[in-house]
DNA sequence: TTGTTTACATACAAAGTTGTATGTATATTA
DNA sequence: TAATATACATACAACTTTGTATGTAAACAA
């Protein structure tokens, strides 16, 4: 809370006025930061017809990964969120928000899957259920070795080229 | 420290006999867990004369699952490493120890493959080194939800299918 | 048997951290 | 213009947490 409140050149009296606890704030944060990708999440969904729903899959991760190099703010409340916080007691609760937000994008992942299907793109034996969890899998890896690679060494410089490795995998 | 005592059925004063401070608990704690895990790894890379390479690195993913749900120490201690824990000061190099281990394993799973693509498993098109990334990011992503999935809803329940599945879509 | 080491417990000092109570200057409204 | 609300700063109380210093009983060694 002190270092919150001298990064925004108030003290901390000025933070309780704004929130009630450092949960709200958390919280608070946490939405800010993530409301938005999620926003943009559905908005790649009304795209639908879309030659390439394969390729849609695929600009929808990259882009989240665009969003974390565009935005320091979004970038160190990942970090915070994933690396620099204890979920215990009261923070237990946003575990089960975290998980119910995963389960969101593994559906809209699997309708994008399903138009992937019906326009011929994927092999006929993959399902689009099954193609989802597996995306949506390696893109939560992804996402949370890319916040641990702070020295860029690996994963940030090569995000790209894993997302589109992924997406071909798929490709008939 | 006041917990872990008490759970040892000591005090914290008996901690700090053992361990210098709460940073090499923490260590020692880690690498009692992680050790064996590793090792586990190493070994499932020396049968070299395997039939079934892919099916390999499905029981090695597979094995990790076992392993928690088998030990309630590792099921903590993956739980206080991912969750429950602050990656800050002192601690900060430990993330850089975790992109080490991830780094192996990586490796370690791209023989696997190069394995399965001389023994004709794979599709010609896919290349070791990308399906290996590809899988570790796969299994990062699975091992942070089955982690954080308490409630056995839905990863930890399924997260053999899930890897079985994965290993499927590789196949010829 | 006596000194020493081991493996603790107890007590304490020093920060760190959170939340609240209170004061206060600047707007805003009646 | 007087009352009130806003947006803070300051000060404080309570609690938490870490690490250390000291005591001590049991085991072991000389």
């Amino acid at each position: 809370m002190e270092q919150i409140a001298a990064q925004a050149g108030v003290t901390r009296g000025a933070i309780y006025w704004h929130f009630s606890n450092k949960t709200e704030l958390f919280s608070a944060l946490r939405e800010q930061v993530l409301l938005p990708l999620i926003d943009r999440m559905d908005d790649s969904l009304l795209v639908e017809n879309n030659d390439d729903p394969l390729g849609q899959i695929g600009k929808f991760l990259s882009g989240t990964i665009d969003a974390l190099n565009e935005s320091s703010d979004t970038r160190q409340t990942f970090e915070i969120m994933m690396v620099k916080c204890e979920y215990v007691e009261e923070l237990s609760a946003v575990l089960e928000q975290t998980l119910y937000n995963c389960e969101r994008i593994a559906k809209k992942i699997e309708q994008l899957y399903e138009r992937a299907k019906t326009k011929g793109q994927l092999k006929p034996t993959d399902s689009p259920a099954i193609l989802a969890m597996d995306t949506h899998l390696f893109f939560s890896g992804l996402i949370h070795l890319w916040v641990k690679d702070l020295d860029n060494k690996h994963y940030r410089a090569q995000a790209a080229d894993l997302i589109s490795n992924h997406i071909n995998l798929r490709r008939k």
